[in-house]
DNA sequence: TATTGTTATACTCTATAACTATA
DNA sequence: TATAGTTATAGAGTATAACAATA
């Protein structure tokens, strides 16, 4: 039993192209712990100030599904970048029940701080890279696992 | 405040190449959540049971560290694997202490029952790149994120 | 002394359910 | 009736610390 000599059926991993973004995604953010630092924001917070830095008034409930979050889960990254001073919530003109977010001053110099010591990352990320390849992997990989089921962020069937 | 004119501390998401590397892995989640169903392995535990379909006899040790997690948390994994009858632990011979790991039957036919369904989900993932290009991703994604802080799997500090 | 496996414990992330106030 | 935000709670996943057995 357990004949060792068939491995036929354990080829999955080393052909994965799957498998290889995952691995290249964790060295990824191996590379960025050790270069922000333990008192940096996580990835998803940095995600998210950029994306309502990107999009000011955005809601929670429109954050929560470019995060692919539910709603709930968003309000404890909102309420950290809230309470860092990086972003603020100011009640919706047009829906009271909502609340419109927006970077602070303290946010924006954040951002900018992030967005210079980012660029050293990208640099240790794609270090082994042309350009020429950046440019392919990138389109490569927009190219990659588009959902066929989640063609408008929600399944058809939902 | 707030002057959303200026958007140069905010193009940090846009032209990262680890941030496309991170978004692509996560379409590839939804999709593999989708394929899989709910009752399947989740891609960790599929991961070490072709781990140790591909070392007979890896101890818990080092099937954590490639997994990347330490020995705590590999004990669950190992756990569940041999509750669902496909792997067992068996007495190291060299090493009283260690365990060797190894995939039973059931399990070598669990796992030849994933590779058939994982080459329809590969399909899906790459369905929208030429077989050139599936290559091509597969050479730049290991050319990527090499970390330089951690050649052997450990920090060199450490 | 160091290492292997283990347990207990805690922390983070995320989800579900139920609630309120609006729409 | 449906939606936005919120709270309480629970389930994964992972980490640290401490321990016993062995190296």
């Amino acid at each position: 039993m357990t004949d060792s000599n068939d491995k036929s059926d354990i080829n999955l991993l080393a052909g994965s192209l799957a498998y290889a973004i995952k691995q290249a995604q964790v060295r990824c953010y191996e590379i960025l712990f050790d270069f922000y630092g333990p008192n940096a924001l996580t990835p998803g917070r940095m995600t998210a100030l950029c994306l309502i830095g990107v999009q000011p008034g955005i809601s929670q409930s429109a954050l929560a599904e470019l995060l692919k979050v539910n709603r709930a889960s968003v309000i404890k990254v909102v309420n950290n970048l809230q309470a860092l001073g990086f972003i603020e919530r100011r009640p919706s003109p047009s829906d009271k029940r909502s609340q419109a977010l927006f970077v602070t001053d303290q946010g924006h110099g954040e951002l900018r701080r992030l967005t210079a010591i980012t660029h050293d990352y990208e640099e240790l990320v794609a270090a082994e890279l042309t350009a020429a390849e950046r440019k392919t992997l990138f389109r490569l990989l927009a190219k990659t696992a588009i959902n066929p089921a989640r063609p408008l962020s929600g399944r058809a069937e939902d």
